[in-house]
RNA sequence: GGCCCAUUCGUCUAUCGGUUAGGACGCAAGAUUUUCAUUCUUGUAAGAGGGGUCCGAUUCCCCUAUGGGCUACCA
């Protein structure tokens, strides 16, 4: 019997969200709409001490950005509302004590100082089956110093009893099976008294398991701590349940060794956020695809292939439904992804190429309006029409469109010198009489008449050709100068030509 | 150091033991073009090394090397 899909994104909100972290969620996402299932948001924020005022916010905002939709969780609401940990934290004590009363854990008294002289005085330190019954736990209290202890205020955590030398098999979706003892592994901490709530490992399976999960889609940083999750489900009693696993690899930089990280982008010259991130605190923030002038579409896409690829049957170019159709965890890489910012850049450029000149006019005509450029949409969308084959960003469309709004503000010097010499500005000045005088303004017509004319009077086009554009345009760049011209109008063109000769002499 | 994971063109990847090792980005060349682009065509370039298993290994196993992750009262 197949159990129903529900997977989560849970994020800790301890800044902005890595692109690392929205491809774990899309991936998750991919999963549960292929499967029919539902997408969970869960916050965990059971570290007080690393809490990010705002991150919250913008963990939701960019994934509504890259058109993830959560279904359940924070922000949402559902059936196991809170899907805060630090809204559920009269949850978890429970579930520790139940694994002590069952054998399977112990309270530690030791302090952080004293742990840390251990530390120092081994570096090879653990705390683990061979420590614990010197160290100050309840492993080797009587019960009236134990109960002494508890009442007495001092501080404690909950270790798990890790057993000495067991072989714990585990099955993961992309790795296949893995196989590790017992004894290379620590008692780690399940829940602190000193602010009452849960490490990761407790609240996680707990969670994880009142929240009915099918499938964990994380990443690969949580494989080492896989071993301790199967122990405690299994000492929950949890094992039938259990979700089954799928450890994603890692983002890595695009140059040199380590993973993908925050420095990388601001060093190399890209974004490794999603949206632009501006902490509450006032520390330094960092740039984002969405300012940067990438769609949506175009991150996700190139996101999706960082770890996955639906192979050679299929284009790379995938939209959401597309990506929904063939996404499968079985084909997910094994290795660590280095990310490649110029192929980022040509999904974008992909992107905006099919956008709609509609679509592009409507994103492009607030920037136009803060430039204090006044244009009606069906203006802006011709524009758009003639400059996006151009455009890599959005952010690109001013500098690529402004001659379209007003007039060079300066000329080219090498386009100046190349053209603006000998007998041409004397031939514009011909050409531009003949404009002037052609009835029929579309850029086919003025096209044929003004060949006609060169041909007829045996000029070379490209000189011709070429000291028209730079006076229309100022530079030697853009789209089909006829097409421009049509565009800009008689009034426009003739008045350029003019201004032209008037700078340039 | 210990434990775990990984290793195909520069990068992302395909290949379910037998292929001229395929695609995409990049790069190069060409075509189109009055400019800049777009577009199209072609080219460039790879199985970390060493042992096995097998009629046959990129594919399965082992070792080495390299890379990565984890090793907190962080997630």
């Amino acid at each position: 019997m197949k159990r129903e899909v529900r997977v989560r994104f849970a994020p800790s909100p301890t800044g902005a969200l890595h692109i690392g972290g929205v491809r774990t969620a899309l991936y998750n996402y991919l999963f549960a709409r292929q499967h029919g299932g539902k997408f969970l948001l869960r916050i965990e924020d059971t570290d007080s001490g690393r809490f990010v005022e705002g991150a919250e916010e913008y963990i939701i905002d960019s994934l509504r950005w890259c058109g993830i939709v959560v279904d359940e969780g924070v922000g949402v609401g559902g059936p196991h509302a809170p899907y805060r940990q630090s809204e559920r934290r009269e949850i978890y004590l429970k579930y520790a004590l139940e694994l002590i009363d069952k054998g399977y854990a112990y309270y530690a008294f030791d302090t952080p100082e004293q742990l840390g002289e251990l530390r120092q005085r081994d570096e090879n330190f653990s705390y683990n089956y061979t420590v614990r019954e010197q160290l100050a736990t309840s492993l080797k209290f009587s019960e009236e110093e134990l109960s002494q202890r508890l009442s007495s205020g001092q501080q404690w955590v909950i270790r798990f009893k890790m057993p000495q030398d067991e072989l714990i098999e585990m099955d993961d979706i992309i790795r296949g099976h893995v196989v590790v003892n017992s004894s290379t592994l620590d008692d780690k901490v399940l829940y602190k008294s000193s602010d009452s709530l849960p490490t990761y490992h407790l609240a996680n399976i707990v969670d994880d398991r009142l929240m009915e999960f099918s499938h964990v889609i994380r990443g690969e940083e949580w494989l080492p701590s896989l071993p301790l999750h199967y122990m405690l489900y299994k000492a929950f009693g949890w094992s039938a349940e259990q979700p089954e696993f799928a450890h994603l690899p890692l983002l890595l930089k695009p140059t040199g060794n380590g993973k993908l990280s925050k420095r990388d982008g601001d060093k190399l010259g890209f974004p490794v956020f999603p949206l632009e991130w501006h902490p509450k605190d006032g520390s330094d923030g960092a740039r984002g695809y969405r300012e940067d002038g990438y769609l949506p579409e175009a991150f996700i896409n190139l996101l999706v292939l960082l770890g996955w690829n639906p192979g050679n049957d299929h284009s790379e170019i995938l939209s959401m439904e597309q990506m929904i159709e063939l996404f499968d965890l079985n084909k997910v890489s094994k290795s660590g992804a280095r990310f490649d910012p110029e192929k980022a850049k040509f999904f974008n450029a992909h992107y905006i190429h099919q956008s709609s000149n509609e679509q592009l006019a409507a994103s492009f005509m607030p920037l136009l309006r803060q430039k204090g450029v006044e244009a009606t949409e069906q203006y802006v969308t011709q524009v758009v029409a003639l400059v996006k084959d151009r455009a890599t960003f959005l952010s690109d469309f001013w500098d690529l469109s402004q001659f379209y709004f007003q007039s060079p503000m300066e000329y080219d010097p090498k386009v100046v010198s190349k053209f603006w010499k000998g007998d041409n500005p004397a031939h514009l000045i011909e050409l531009r009489e003949l404009l002037g005088s052609t009835q029929n303004f579309t850029a086919e017509n003025l096209e044929s008449v003004a060949k006609e004319w060169i041909t007829s009077q045996s000029l070379a086009m490209g000189q011709v050709m070429n000291t028209l554009r730079l006076a229309i345009v100022g530079r030697n760049a853009g789209a089909g100068i006829f097409q421009i011209i049509e565009l800009l109008g008689r009034e426009q063109t003739l008045q350029r030509i003019e201004h032209a000769h008037n700078v340039l002499g």
